[in-house]
RNA sequence: GGGCCCGUAGCUCAGUGGUUAGAGCUGGCCGCUCAUAACGGCUAGGUCGCGGGUUCAAAUCCUGCCGGGCCUACCA
């Protein structure tokens, strides 16, 4: 049986539509999850919405709605979002769900087990914006001296009753996980919670909340519903499957990556691995969080009027040009900058003029000058077997760059194997050939099928749909696509020997507009 | 207040002690014409944020400062 690689994004808290960092992180994740996947292994990817708290139960009743009609309104949105960038997960997961609040609840009762949870009381300023408490020590002095939080949000002073998780318990195990190597990337993330562990005591976390009742009820403990991240952390066992099917369960956790931003690494880092050591879970294999995605180098706001709807982008120049985008231009791991001029540059550079052209061209003139016939048993010159080796060479960079997450840096090493088949066909000039030696112009073309063919394979993790279209007029079959069909020397004798023959091509990455004016500035 | 990260060509970035600091894009020149006015070659362009210091040698290590981002703290 294959081995398993079990991916999650963030649990989306959808209080909006998403935005660009939703889709950012979404398709970062699926173009991991089909990296794996033609890696040869067998994948899980989950996704899903946060639904609880009081904040959805506000603005739900502001809006005059049922407060679960208005989640899933929402929570659609989401959904919706998946579907449009074409991101191939396995599961959509709700905490709405009751199998979710099911592992919610088997969660919680086993840290009670291990008696890691206690009951009292919570005296503090709250909130109810940002759903959290703050020391008196924390807060900012707004106009009229009126109280409030480091947000700027209005606090109010509450006492309730709270079950507390035993964070401080953990302290020495966190600082001990996080110290270990790949747990946590990148690397500056990592320092900062470890900053956090050994600079402080580690205060108890409150986990339950008596103020409102949209949330899991917390068992035998009337009144109480649990505490956001316990709820929403727990999705990640849900989704596949902890209060379904255990064997499933089994077979995928733990987690191989949680891909998060990094605005919610110390959850990830430091609560998660606590409450699943505490219920006596596996943890998860690495955390990874991801920079944010700037609008012309500015923080994305409301305020600002520069937040931009993934789909619209999407709409303009087509989900692969944005896919390919955002895992090229942007270093993975640190903040990335974005604009509709960038995103026409990179992709007309790299996906029209230097790939697509160069598909376009090669697969044109196999149809013209040999009309469209597939030959694999021609004799391969010094110069073939060279461009053979410099597109081995770049596909290699690519893996090893995607292995790493090093999305930009092993697109690079693609990118110059592609520029290595254009210098090749500018030197063997087919066009040339075709008048002074035919035969040898049939060796050039069939040498840039098989390599058009083989960087295609390589890139279709970041762009599947166009590479599909490219290869279903290349002939090649759609169950072997994957990355073991690299090492198939023989799938080109394969093709001729079926009698299969190019049509007339269709380019598949087009040059995009130069919007006109410049958008969103 | 403490800490972390970043600041390298117009743009996006690589380069963490050692020859004249690199790549792609953009600009200029030349070539080619198969191809999506695409491709190839050549070329231009940098006080490596600023000032000190260590070293035979620093973009690279240390220190101070400036600018940006982030984490954190019972600063008043």
């Amino acid at each position: 049986m294959a081995e398993t690689f079990y991916i999650t994004t963030a649990i989306s808290y959808p209080n909006g539509k998403p935005h660009i960092g939703h889709a950012y992180e979404a398709i970062a994740a699926d173009a991991i999850a089909r990296f794996q996947r033609a890696q040869g292994r067998d994948v899980r990817l989950v996704t899903g919405t946060d639904e609880h708290g009081l904040k959805m139960a506000q603005t739900a009743r502001n809006a005059g709605r049922d407060t679960l009609d208005f989640a899933t309104e929402m929570s659609n949105h989401f959904r919706e979002m998946c579907a449009r960038l074409n991101i191939s997960i396995d599961a959509f997961r709700r905490t709405t769900e009751e199998a979710h609040k099911d592992t919610a609840r088997a969660v919680w009762t086993a840290m009670r087990e291990s008696g890691d949870l206690y009951l009292d009381r919570y005296e503090g300023w709250y909130s109810i914006r940002d759903e959290a408490f703050y020391d008196e020590s924390e807060l900012i002095e707004g106009e009229g001296g009126v109280k409030l939080s480091p947000q700027g949000t209005a606090v109010e002073w509450q006492v309730e009753e709270s079950w507390f998780f035993r964070l401080s318990k953990y302290r020495d195990f966190l600082i001990e996980l996080n110290e270990t190597p790949g747990f946590l990337e990148p690397e500056s993330r990592r320092n900062e919670v470890l900053g956090f562990l050994k600079g402080n005591e580690l205060r108890d976390l409150s986990v339950s909340r008596t103020s409102f009742d949209w949330g899991v009820d917390v068992p035998d403990s009337p009144g109480h519903v649990m505490y956001v991240w316990v709820d929403a952390l727990c999705t990640y066992l849900t989704g596949i499957g902890f209060s379904e099917d255990r064997a499933h369960f089994d077979r995928y956790w733990p987690a191989d990556l949680h891909l998060i931003g990094k605005d919610i690494v110390r959850f990830h880092a430091v609560y998660w691995p606590a409450f699943l050591q505490s219920a006596g879970l596996p943890l998860p294999k690495k955390i990874f969080g991801h920079g944010f995605l700037l609008h012309r180098g500015e923080k994305m706001s409301k305020s600002l009027g520069n937040v931009i709807d993934p789909l619209e982008l999407a709409d303009q120049f087509g989900v692969d040009a944005l896919r390919y985008f955002l895992l090229r231009e942007v270093s993975f791991g640190n903040d990335g900058s974005y604009s509709s001029e960038a995103i026409v540059t990179r992709c007309n550079a790299e996906l029209a003029n230097s790939f697509g052209n160069l598909a376009q061209r090669s697969l044109s003139m196999i149809f013209k000058n040999m009309g469209g016939v597939i030959r694999a048993d021609l004799p391969v010159a010094e110069a073939d077997a060279a461009l053979a080796k410099a597109v081995a060479d770049g596909i290699a960079d690519l893996r090893e760059g995607f292995a790493r997450y090093d999305f930009s840096g092993g697109l690079d090493g693609w990118m110059r194997a592609v520029f290595a088949c254009n210098q090749y066909v500018d030197e063997q000039a087919p066009w040339t050939l075709r008048k002074t030696d035919p035969a040898r112009m049939e060796a050039v073309l069939m040498t840039l099928l098989r390599v058009v063919r083989d960087l295609a394979i390589a890139l279709r993790p970041v762009v599947p749909s166009s590479i599909d279209r490219l290869l279903d007029q290349m002939g090649v079959a759609a169950d072997a696509r994957d990355y073991a069909a690299l090492d198939d020397a023989g799938w080109l004798a394969a093709l001729a020997d079926s009698g299969f023959t190019l049509s007339q091509p269709v380019g598949v990455f087009p040059r995009l507009e130069m919007p006109a004016t410049a958008e969103g500035e």
